[in-house]
DNA sequence: ATAGGGGTACCA
DNA sequence: TGGTACCCCTAT
C-alpha cells in the first residue's frame, strides 16, 4: 500500500477504469441451499441505523461532484461496470458466469477513501456501506458497498474482526483501527458528555424545587437548564446529590451512601465532576458492573458480542461509563493476584458504575434510555449476583471471547486501562475518550434486545442471558426498575454511581462502597483481568452510527467537541497482533495507580477540564504483563467462539425499537427509533423535544479538524489531557472528518500546532516503547517495522497515552490509522521525539515516529500470522 | 444489501 | 515466494 497512491488525489490509475456496475449481477441466488455456513451475524450493521436520509444517493447527481481529480469516479459511482479492462487482471475469471464481465481493475485505495471509509463508518456505522458509499460527504471512487467492506476489512482488520466476529478469514493481524484511547477509529463518538452543573444551575434547581416540587419536567424549562440541554432526569439526578436531604424528603429514596456524599448534601456541589468523584469515592457503591455482568452472559451465551463500534445507542450513556472502567479494569487487572484478592466484581463495578451511571443517568433517558439503563440494571443486577461466583473467572473467559474484543482490544483496552488507572481522568474521560467503548459493549448484549424493550427484554434479557441472573438479582424485573431509575433513582443515583440500581438491591450486594471509591482502581484492577476482558468484548460494538450525524459533527460545531464524550470504543482487537507478550509490561504495578484516578476522572465534560493527567500517570500505564497475555489469549480464543450472533440482535432490536417509550413514573416518554439511535443526541434536549432531527443530513461535517483538535492549543499536558477528555470525541470524529480535508490538501500538514502536539504524542510514544521490549529493536525507521507487535504495542501504549492527551490532540495511533492523520502525526512525532518527553522515558521513539499510517498498518511481524488468518487460518 | 469466504493480481 | 489488497461470488 502503500504508498504510492495513497496520495489523495491520485487516483489510481486508470483512467478509469470503468467500472463496475452495479448492475444487476445478481449474484443471487440460486441456491441456497447450503445450510453451511452461518453468514451474516456480524455485529456491526445493527448499529446503524442510520437513517439516511432520504436522499440516498450520492452523488449520482452530482457527478461533478467530485471533480477533480477524479476522474473516473463520476463513472464509477454510478455505474459501474464490471468490465473492464483489464488492467491487472488479466486473468480473467472464472467466470463461471459467462456473461460477468470481467473483473474490475484493481484500484489501490487512498487514503483519502480510507479515511472517507472510517469517516463513514462512524457515521454510518460500519456495515453500513451502501448508506457511506451513498453519503455526499464522502467519496469514492468507483467502490462499490463490498469494495468498502472489503477495505475495511483488509485496512482495519482489527476492527474487522471486532465488528464482525464471526469472520474467519481475512483476518490480519494488523492494527489500525485503534484509536488512541483505545476506542476504535470507527465507533462514533458519543456525544455525551456530562457537564458539570453550575451553582446557577443547582440555584435554579434549589429554586425550581421550591417551587415545583419534584416535578423535574417543569423546572427543566427553566431557560438556564435548556441551555444546558439539561433534562428532567438530570435535574433529578443533580437534585439527589446536591442537595440529599431534600430529595429524601420529597420522597425519593436516598442514596445510601454510606458515606454519602460529602457535603454535598449541604450545598450543591458543583459539578458534575464533584459528584461523581464524591460518590465514586465516597460512595456508595458500586452498582454494577456491567460488563462483568455481560460478560458472563455473554460468555455463557454468546461469545461475541457485538461489534464494538460505538453504536450509540444504547451504549452510548454506558458506554462511555462502562468502556472506561473496562478499561479501567483490564488496566488494572494486572496482576491475577489481586483479583484475587479483591473481589473483582465490586470493584469493576464500581467503577463502572461511576461513570456509567453518571452517564446513563444523564444521558440516557431520553434517547438511549433502553439501552442505558438496561444495560445499568443489568449489570448491576448482575454483577451483584454473580459477583462472588462466577464472576471473574468466567467473565474472564467469556469475555474475552465474547467480545473477541479479544486481542485488540486487550491490547488496546490495557492499554487504556492503565491510563485509566492512572489518570482518572481519563477514564472518566469518558467523555473523551475511553469510555464510551467498553461499557457499552456489554450493554449490547444486553441490551441488544432489551435495549428496544425496556421492560420487557429486559427480563428477558437477562433471562435468556444470564441464567442465574434472573433469580439473583431480580432485577430482571427490572423493568420496573429500569424505568424507575430513570425517573427516580436511577438517575439519581446515576451520578454516582452507586446509586443506581444498587439502590436496593444490588448494591447491597456489592455495597463495598468503600471500596472503591477511593480504590477505584483497585477494583478495576482486579478484574481487569477479567473485566478487562470482558470489556473489550463488551464494547466492542457499536458501531457508530450515531455520532456522526448526530451531534458530533452535524452539530458540531455546537458544542459537540466539547460535548462528545465519545469514544467509545473499545478496543480494538488486535490480539494477535498485539502480542502483548512481547510487550509485557513489567510493571505490574503500574497497574496499581488507582487511587482516585477514577473520581477525578469523572470528567465527563469537555468542558470541565480534569486534572490532567499526568505524564507520571502516563507512566504508570505501564500495563501489566500478565492482564495482557491474559487478554490476549482470552480473546483470541473469543473470536471463533462467537457466532456472532449476539451482535446482531441487539442492533437490529434496536432498531425496531426504536421508538421506545419509556414510562418513567409518571412520564413517559418516546423516543424515536432510528433517530435516537442515530443520534445521540441527546445533544440537545432530549426530552420532549423531539429527538434530534436526523442525522442524515448532516453529514455534513464542517468541522475542520483544527477546530476540533486541540492540537493547536497550547499546551499544556494538563490542558490536554483535559481537553482530550472532552474532546476526544469530538476530536474523533471531527478527526476522522477533517480528516478527509486534510487528506485532500495532501499534506496534511500537521499544522501548525503540531509541533507541540507532538510533544504530547511523544510521551505516549514511549509508552509504547516500554510494554515493547520485545519488539526490541525493531524498527527503526520505521515504525512499525519491525514487528508488527511493536506496532501494535504502540498502538497500544499510544492509545492510552494518547487519550489522556492526544486525544485532545491527535493521537497518533489514530493517525496512523487514518490516513490523513499519518501524515501530519508522523510529522508531530517526529517534532515530538526530539522534543523530549517528559516523563516518559522516551526512548523509543523509533515506532512513532512517523511512519506512514499505511506502513504502520502493516505490520510486517506477523505476517504467518495473519496469512493464516487471512486465509482462512482460522479455520 | 451485507457477511463471509475464495481467488488472484500485486507487491516486497 | 510470501503476504497482501482488492475483486468476486455466494449465501443470507
Amino acid at each position: 500500500m502503500s504508498s504510492s497512491v495513497p496520495s489523495t488525489s491520485a487516483q489510481p490509475f486508470t483512467s478509469t477504469f470503468s467500472f463496475t456496475a452495479p448492475f444487476p449481477v445478481s449474484q443471487s441466488s440460486s441456491s441456497q441451499s447450503q445450510s453451511g455456513k452461518q453468514r451474516r451475524v456480524s455485529l456491526a450493521l445493527p448499529s446503524s441505523p442510520r437513517v439516511f436520509p432520504a436522499w440516498s444517493f450520492r452523488d449520482d447527481t452530482g457527478l461533478g461532484v467530485h471533480s477533480a481529480d477524479a476522474e473516473d469516479e463520476d463513472e464509477v459511482k454510478k455505474g459501474k461496470m464490471r468490465k473492464i479492462a483489464a488492467d491487472g487482471d488479466g486473468a480473467q475469471p472464472p467466470a463461471h458466469l459467462s456473461d460477468r464481465p470481467e473483473k474490475k481493475p484493481r484500484k489501490k485505495w487512498t487514503m483519502e477513501e480510507t479515511q472517507m471509509l472510517v469517516a463513514g463508518c462512524n457515521k454510518w456505522g460500519v456495515g453500513n456501506w451502501k448508506s457511506i458509499l451513498n453519503d455526499p460527504d464522502f467519496r469514492f471512487d468507483g467502490r462499490s458497498p463490498v469494495d468498502l467492506k472489503d477495505r475495511f476489512r483488509t485496512y482495519y482488520p482489527d476492527a474487522y474482526r471486532q465488528h464482525y466476529p464471526n469472520a474467519k478469514t481475512h483476518l490480519s493481524t494488523k492494527v489500525r483501527s485503534a484509536l488512541p484511547d483505545g476506542s476504535s477509529i470507527f465507533e462514533k463518538t458519543r456525544s455525551k458528555k456530562r457537564r458539570p452543573f453550575t451553582e446557577e444551575e443547582d440555584r435554579a434547581l434549589k429554586a425550581g424545587y421550591d417551587k415545583h416540587g419534584t416535578v423535574w419536567a417543569t423546572i427543566v424549562k427553566d431557560p438556564i437548564f435548556q441551555a444546558q440541554n439539561r433534562r428532567s432526569t438530570d435535574l433529578r439526578d443533580r437534585f439527589r446529590n446536591a442537595f440529599p436531604d431534600l430529595y429524601q424528603a420529597a420522597g425519593y429514596k436516598p442514596r445510601n451512601t454510606t458515606k454519602k456524599r460529602r457535603d454535598e448534601l449541604a450545598q450543591p456541589m458543583r459539578a458534575a465532576t464533584d459528584d461523581a468523584l464524591a460518590s465514586s469515592s465516597t460512595g456508595p457503591v458500586r452498582r454494577k458492573r456491567r460488563h462483568t455482568d455481560q460478560g458472563l452472559f455473554r460468555g455463557g451465551t454468546k461469545s461475541v458480542p457485538e461489534s464494538v463500534n460505538v453504536s450509540e445507542d444504547e451504549d452510548s450513556s454506558e458506554d462511555e461509563d462502562g468502556p472506561a472502567t473496562f478499561l479501567q479494569e483490564a488496566v488494572a487487572s494486572t496482576p491475577q493476584t489481586e483479583e484475587m484478592l479483591m473481589s473483582p466484581d465490586e470493584d469493576t463495578k464500581e467503577v463502572d458504575m461511576q461513570t456509567l451511571d453518571s452517564f446513563n443517568d444523564t444521558l440516557t433517558i431520553p434517547d438511549f434510555i433502553p439501552s442505558s439503563s438496561l444495560s445499568e440494571m443489568t449489570d448491576s443486577s448482575q454483577s451483584q449476583t454473580w459477583s462472588s461466583g462466577i464472576e471473574t473467572p468466567v467473565h474472564s473467559s467469556t469475555w474475552s471471547t465474547a467480545t473477541n474484543a479479544a486481542s485488540p482490544t486487550s491490547s488496546h483496552i490495557s492499554t487504556t486501562d492503565y491510563f485509566n488507572s492512572t489518570s482518572p481522568f481519563q477514564r472518566r474521560g469518558e467523555s473523551g475518550p475511553m469510555i464510551g467503548k467498553s461499557a457499552w459493549v456489554p450493554q449490547d448484549w444486553l441490551s441488544a434486545n432489551p435495549r428496544l424493550d425496556p421492560s420487557s427484554s429486559d427480563s428477558s434479557y437477562y433471562g435468556s442471558f444470564s441464567p442465574a441472573p434472573s433469580s439473583p438479582f431480580s432485577f430482571a424485573h427490572l423493568n420496573h426498575g429500569v424505568l424507575d431509575r430513570y425517573d427516580l433513582f436511577p438517575t439519581s443515583y446515576a451520578h454516582d454511581f452507586a446509586s443506581e440500581v444498587g439502590m436496593g438491591d444490588t448494591h447491597s450486594t456489592f455495597s463495598d462502597p468503600e471500596m472503591f471509591p477511593t480504590s477505584s482502581f483497585r477494583g478495576f484492577t482486579h478484574h481487569s483481568n477479567y473485566a478487562g476482558d470482558l470489556i473489550f468484548g463488551a464494547r466492542t460494538h457499536q458501531p457508530s452510527a450515531d455520532y456522526g450525524p448526530g451531534f458530533g459533527f452535524g452539530s458540531a460545531g455546537l458544542g459537540l467537541s466539547g460535548m462528545q464524550p465519545a469514544l467509545r470504543t473499545p478496543a480494538l482487537p488486535g490480539i494477535d497482533e498485539i502480542e502483548l507478550g512481547s510487550i509485557t509490561l513489567d510493571d505490574p504495578d503500574a497497574a496499581v495507580p488507582m487511587e482516585e484516578t477514577v473520581d477525578t476522572a469523572v470528567p465527563k465534560d469537555p468542558t470541565s477540564p480534569e486534572p490532567g493527567l499526568s505524564l507520571s500517570e502516563l507512566e504508570s500505564y505501564a500495563l501489566p504483563p500478565q492482564s495482557m497475555e491474559e487478554i490476549i489469549g482470552l480473546t483470541q480464543d473469543i473470536h471463533v467462539t462467537p457466532p456472532g450472533t449476539p451482535q446482531s440482535h441487539g442492533r437490529t432490536a434496536r432498531m425496531q425499537q426504536t421508538g421506545v417509550h419509556l414510562h418513567l413514573h409518571n412520564r413517559s416518554i418516546s423516543v424515536p427509533p432510528s433517530e435516537h439511535r442515530a443520534y445521540d443526541p441527546r445533544m440537545p434536549a432530549p426530552q420532549s423535544q423531539q429527538m434530534r432531527s436526523k442525522p442524515l443530513v448532516s453529514p455534513t461535517r464542517s468541522l475542520s479538524l483544527m477546530d476540533y483538535l486541540p492540537l493547536h492549543a497550547p499546551a499544556d499536558q494538563r490542558s490536554h489531557a483535559a481537553a482530550a477528555s472532552g474532546d476526544a470525541s469530538a476530536l474523533f470524529t471531527s478527526l476522522t472528518q477533517s480528516a478527509n480535508e486534510l487528506w485532500k490538501d495532501g499534506s496534511a500538514a500537521p499544522a501548525p500546532g503540531g509541533a507541540e502536539n507532538a510533544n504530547h504524542d511523544l510521551p505516549f510514544l514511549d509508552l509504547h516503547y516500554y510494554y515493547g521490549p520485545m519488539s526490541g529493536g525493531a524498527i527503526p525507521g520505521h515504525a512499525m517495522d519491525g514487528a508488527a507487535t511493536d506496532a501494535q504495542a504502540l498502538d497500544l501504549a499510544q492509545s492510552f497515552a494518547m487519550q489522556t492527551k492526544t486525544l485532545s490532540q491527535l493521537p497518533p495511533s489514530l493517525a496512523q490509522h487514518i490516513p490523513m492523520f499519518a501524515s501530519w502525526q508522523s510529522a508531530l512525532n517526529e517534532a515530538a521525539q526530539s522534543q523530549a518527553q517528559p516523563r516518559m522515558v522516551s526512548a523509543h521513539q523509533r515506532g512513532q515516529s512517523v511512519v506512514s499510517p499505511q506502513d504502520l498498518l502493516l505490520t510486517k511481524g506477523d505476517n504467518k500470522r495473519k496469512r493464516s488468518s487471512w486465509d482462512g487460518g482460522p479455520r
